[in-house]
DNA sequence: AATGGGTGTTGCACATGTTGCAATCACATC
DNA sequence: GATGTGATTGCAACATGTGCAACACCCATT
């Protein structure tokens, strides 16, 4: 809509595949250099840019700062900490909790597994939608219209046999996760790995964010982590009556 | 140097403190409705700000992608992630690798502390800079101007009876840490939390990062986290060495 | 139903801010 | 000291962004 801000912007994720010097930034924008220069200006004053010491930039300190207060304002993410870390005390595995936004599911808080093999993944990092129990969460509560739209755009990675393997198995998944109110993820992002989710919603009874326990095979079996659930959902359950009692929809 | 592009990030920080609707970005902006609503639609295609449904908007989910890719970018914290992991299966104590940019010093790795009780801190947060051990690390190793220019623009919020307590104090102890190529911070951001950091170097022997093992005075007092000096300091310059290696400067 | 205040949104004429060029500078390397 | 690469600046042309005013919309009142 606006041109000049629309390639600023557009520098920022192509400096976060690495650092670039100008005539690059130039180039991959398809403007003049002088115009890259200035845009990199305006970025490098508002702290989202660095220029480091051979004179190729990349993103800025303020970037980090940004991202980091968006989500310590996130009411779900205060709301449901104390609960996760509770659950973590009491089944002593990796707890996620994630968020739905513009087609994209993402990691907002983390309490580590007290186990020594820990999971990899990290707050802010995109989830791998087709597969994680917490996106299976949040996109089944998408209306019919919307699951299908998302679902079509998706990529459908085989990170494992037992990935979800395409756009018609995705939807039928997503129908099972919405009937039950709960999912899973059974070895369909790292072979051993499994988690059980249950979702969190507000007052309006729309899922707000998802939370998730996940648990190396080495540690427990599929058959066992499930056993987990009941806890798991009472726990969703119970951040879903706080949040939904100090945030009173203020429409619809 | 760039009005529109410094209009429409100047939204950013705004939005940081919590969401807002179109006539309040307006207003603070100091622009019409109508420009303000572009700009934020420009944002918003990037994914940077978000629309909840009650129609405000809020800072985006492709802030925290962009940051983490940033973040996992930085060579620095590649190499030194692995000894920071080994320090903290020696020790036991919460481990920071820090950096800093353009007044400001920020966390961008962290291993958690093996004992129940742990620190608050989070990657990506600006670190308490007149009291921090990496941040003194840091500073210390700029010109003597900017020592001076940095300080003077410094505030030196009182934390603790034992913060520093203003900038001709921090110049003093700046000058001490780089003289004697280590720091500490004992209970001057929470009374009961001390750190003892060292400072990891590129090639041309300036320093780029700064580490350091914080604990808290329940867990071992602060002579006994001081005996880990050496431990530290042994690290830092493992880290240096290999990344001098791997990072031979370009130019300088 | 009708009215009214509060939003967010669109079309348009004007001029401001942005663009690309070409020239210049900074700084290596040969 | 010449040569090449990349960053930077000044400037004139004009494409872009701007504010205005009108409109659409939602909700609360009467």
């Amino acid at each position: 809509m606006s041109q000049t801000v629309d390639r600023a912007l557009s520098i920022l994720p192509l400096l976060a595949q690495g650092p670039a010097d100008l005539g690059q930034v130039a180039e991959r924008l398809g403007v003049h250099k002088s115009t890259a220069l200035r845009l990199l200006r305006t970025l490098h004053e508002h702290g989202l840019v660095y220029r480091q010491q051979d004179q190729r930039y990349r993103l800025g300190a303020r970037l980090f700062a940004l991202a980091q207060e968006a989500v310590e304002n996130l009411d779900v993410r205060e709301i449901a900490h104390p609960h996760l870390v509770e659950l973590n005390q009491n089944c002593g595995h990796t707890v996620h909790l994630a968020v739905y936004e513009e087609n994209e599911v993402l990691y907002i808080d983390k309490v580590e597994s007290r186990y020594p093999v820990r999971m990899y993944s990290r707050i802010g990092k995109p989830v791998a939608i087709t597969v994680a129990a917490v996106a299976k969460l949040l996109l089944a509560d998408l209306s019919e219209a919307e699951r299908r739209s998302v679902a079509d755009k998706l990529d459908y990675p085989m990170y494992t046999p037992r990935s979800t393997p395409g756009a018609a198995a995705f939807l039928k998944e997503l129908a099972a996760v919405r009937e039950q109110g709960w999912a899973t993820d059974l070895g369909g992002h790292e072979e051993s790995i499994n988690c059980v989710g249950a979702p969190i919603r507000g007052a309006d009874g729309r899922v707000v964010a998802a939370m998730s326990v996940s648990a190396p095979n080495v540690v427990v079996t599929a058959e066992e982590l499930l056993t987990l659930l009941p806890l798991v959902r009472r726990t969703a359950d119970t951040i879903s009556r706080e949040y939904s009692g100090s945030n009173r929809p203020k429409k619809v």
